[in-house]
DNA sequence: TAGATTGTTAATCGATTAACAATC
DNA sequence: TAGATTGTTAATCGATTAACAATC
């Protein structure tokens, strides 16, 4: 029953995929599960499922299991879904406006409050509610309306200059699309990068080798 | 000076990061480096890279470090990206179309061939050099064209569909940016998988938890 | 030769798996 | 009560770090 005070990251990455597999079983209408079930279902084994869900206190039931909805409303509350943060998104190119589109802010603890760009040409178009604001505004911005984070869509070379202004106005924290490395420049500073060229490089990888091996 | 049979995931995921931070030294004329200015530069142990770098036999120097670009040709040779490999794209939506035009493919060892998609409306529209091509020609082409990869970028109640019928005709990597997993269903296939959604998760838990433990 | 830095072995640390008593 | 399944402790496994002899 006692929470554990450090959970490791290792556990928390794990996380989302459980919720998005248990939301699944949600919709679908099952109401309990249990760690044997979930581990034939989603491939971990039964033994790290408890080990993790018990990392936030044991909400499971002896010779019962786990109820599929409260399992559902812990990690939400775990990963701080159920508290919208506000965040803003730094250029409305391609990647931003697919960003913006396509990802639902919502339901992962997100509020878009802001789209911002320096290309005059594109300031008061409007993207999904929002219109897309001028870049020289971002500084106003954060001082009022006070989001804890942005999202970095623009060029490389514009990356560095963007995050240093930012990160004077106060804003520590990053979704960083850009091939730029912030986390050595401001070790305190809260980045979850979304490199897509290691992603594919990493799948060259298993193409190459793995798949060679087999044979 | 002997190669490691088993290279573990946990160093070839670091690789990319490698691989960008040497390139971007090679570009700067940068020649020479060793583990020690590395480490400082990157945040790794200086340990932590020898061990690395020596998974795949030891390119480096007594008393004087590495090359630069002996490191990036041999990252190269490993992740690789020195071998083009044939991929194509499911899809040519918002996100489609950005990542075909975001990401530089030739420099990571892949070649996009064709971008497929159901709507006879974008049917020959033209996205960098390719014509988007019908959908249901793309097992012709899986046949034809033989290539080894493809990139789901469909809605999330086509993608398992979709996946049955390219596995179907021999494909068998994928590199996902649906949230259907596939990896249960097919584990023999190889999966990289690109989920935002888990990405913001985790971003809203260091946001929540991380930054008010520091308070 | 002296200094620097690698390659490699040994020690530590952390994460996963196995086992089982507690209990619903 | 009997069966099932959790919560938790112990054992194993793997990855990171430290140390140092080899050698450029």
């Amino acid at each position: 029953m006692q929470k554990k005070e450090n959970v490791s990251m290792s556990v928390i990455r794990r996380l989302p995929r459980y919720y998005r597999f248990l939301s699944e079983l949600k919709k679908n209408g099952e109401t309990r599960t249990s760690s044997k079930d979930l581990s034939e279902r989603m491939g971990f084994t039964a033994s790290q499922i408890r080990q993790d869900f018990n990392c936030f206190g044991g909400f499971g039931q002896q010779g019962y299991g786990y109820s599929i909805p409260q399992l559902c409303i812990e990690i939400e509350k775990i990963l701080g879904i159920d508290k919208t943060k506000k965040c803003i998104l730094i250029g409305a190119g391609n990647l931003g406006r697919t960003i913006a589109a396509h990802v639902p802010f919502a339901s992962v603890g997100f509020q878009l409050t802001g789209i911002f760009d320096s290309n005059d040409d594109l300031v008061g178009e409007e993207i999904g509610d929002q219109a897309i604001r001028p870049y020289h505004t971002v500084h106003d911005c954060i001082r009022q309306e006070k989001p804890v984070m942005a999202i970095l869509c623009v060029p490389r070379d514009s990356v560095e200059e963007i995050v240093k202004a930012l990160y004077a106005d106060g804003l520590k924290s990053f979704w960083n699309f850009s091939h730029y490395d912030i986390s050595m420049d401001y070790p305190d500073a809260i980045v979850e990068n979304v490199h897509l060229n290691d992603s594919m490089m990493t799948l060259s990888y298993k193409l190459t080798n793995i798949a060679a091996k087999k044979e």
